[in-house]
DNA sequence: CTAACTATTCTAGCATTGCTAGATTATCAA
DNA sequence: TTGATAATCTAGCAATGCTAGAATAGTTAG
């Protein structure tokens, strides 16, 4: 009775071709260019195979997302582990979430700036999610009474900057520079 | 010989019409329901008219952003101006900047998260997009050495802020412990 | 092995979009 | 009044997201 498993199987496989596909493309041509019919001939079916998987195309988006949301977090949990002081392991995650913003373009896109479903701080939360801003706290300071509070702020730093950066509204020489304010922002308090 | 100002002064006006329809219907039915269609119906012209005054959708996006640089920093100059010591001066703008981005959501899409045309850092920016910063600039600290870093470092935390309180990313309840929080960062720095 | 049934996939098409060529109408000078 | 120029419109193209209904493949029952 391994036809169903093969089935569902395959099934998995196909859909993650689609998601592999739309990220390829959003990463090399703009998300613009992630057209339906473009995904369908990628994994060579037709396109309401596509729509079998997915709902619509904010699902693809939001799908990558997640995928991208996954990845952070990794990245994030691996900086903060490998650190000395508390202040090097700040400046450690913060070059590691700008480093990922800059080098996954599309894929950040996606994350924050495409429309999606994403829901943030409700029930259905994925982990996927929370992870990433919980190794951002896992590095502000343990200790002090507001760390919620300073994670977002020092989140909100890192998106905007990193979004500053992209759209060429901040010189990019000055990037270490500003990082190293917001570390110092950040212990000081 | 009036004739040629009146046309001119009529064009101009139809434009303004355009770009103030734009806004409008992208602040109560988000940028997806801004359609050429809609547009021409709304100034009583046809598609190519449009056309005649913008050279694609996206110059229309672009106008509004332009719009919306200057009246921002309108506001934040206006909120530099009436302030006490230098820290209520800082908290002032960054109440400003992050009010201004929820009342007009749509116009901050515009500026930031839409494609538009708008260069920064470039020989032809345009005066609109100097003064927010050089308003933002004012209330950091003329004094320090590093104004344009630090600067730069307050603009990307506020849009961060800005950002992710929009998404619904963190939480509503604590905004104004995170303005705090990047005040004293900017202050013992 | 065949026939019927079911799940899968495809073809073909709709409505909407941004954008434009070419016809049509209004405007104005001679 | 006529002819030329400018302003505007009609009609249409190609591309998009999405879907109904036909066709095919795969599975199971007799």
């Amino acid at each position: 009775m391994g036809v169903a498993e093969r089935k569902t199987r395959e099934r998995a496989d196909r859909e993650h071709r689609i998601t592999a596909a739309a990220r390829l493309i959003a990463e090399r041509e703009g998300w613009p260019a992630v057209t339906i019919r473009r995904l369908a001939d990628e994994i060579e079916y037709s396109q309401p195979v596509v729509y079998s998987h997915f709902e619509n195309r904010d699902a693809i988006v939001t799908a990558v997302a997640l995928e991208g949301f996954g990845e952070l977090a990794k990245a994030l949990r691996k900086a903060a582990h490998r650190s000395g002081d508390r202040g090097k392991a700040i400046e450690n995650v913060a070059m590691a979430y700008l480093t990922f913003a800059r080098q996954h373009p599309a894929l950040y896109e996606a994350m924050f700036t495409l429309p999606t479903s994403l829901r943030f701080a409700e029930a259905d939360t994925k982990p996927e999610l929370k992870d990433g801003f919980a190794a951002l706290a896992s590095v502000v300071a343990p200790s002090r009474s507001d760390v919620e509070v300073a994670t977002e702020t020092f989140w909100a730093a890192l998106h905007g900057l990193a979004e500053l950066e992209r759209s060429g509204r901040i010189r990019k020489s000055a990037r270490d520079q500003r990082i190293a304010l917001v570390v110092r922002g950040l212990l000081d308090s």
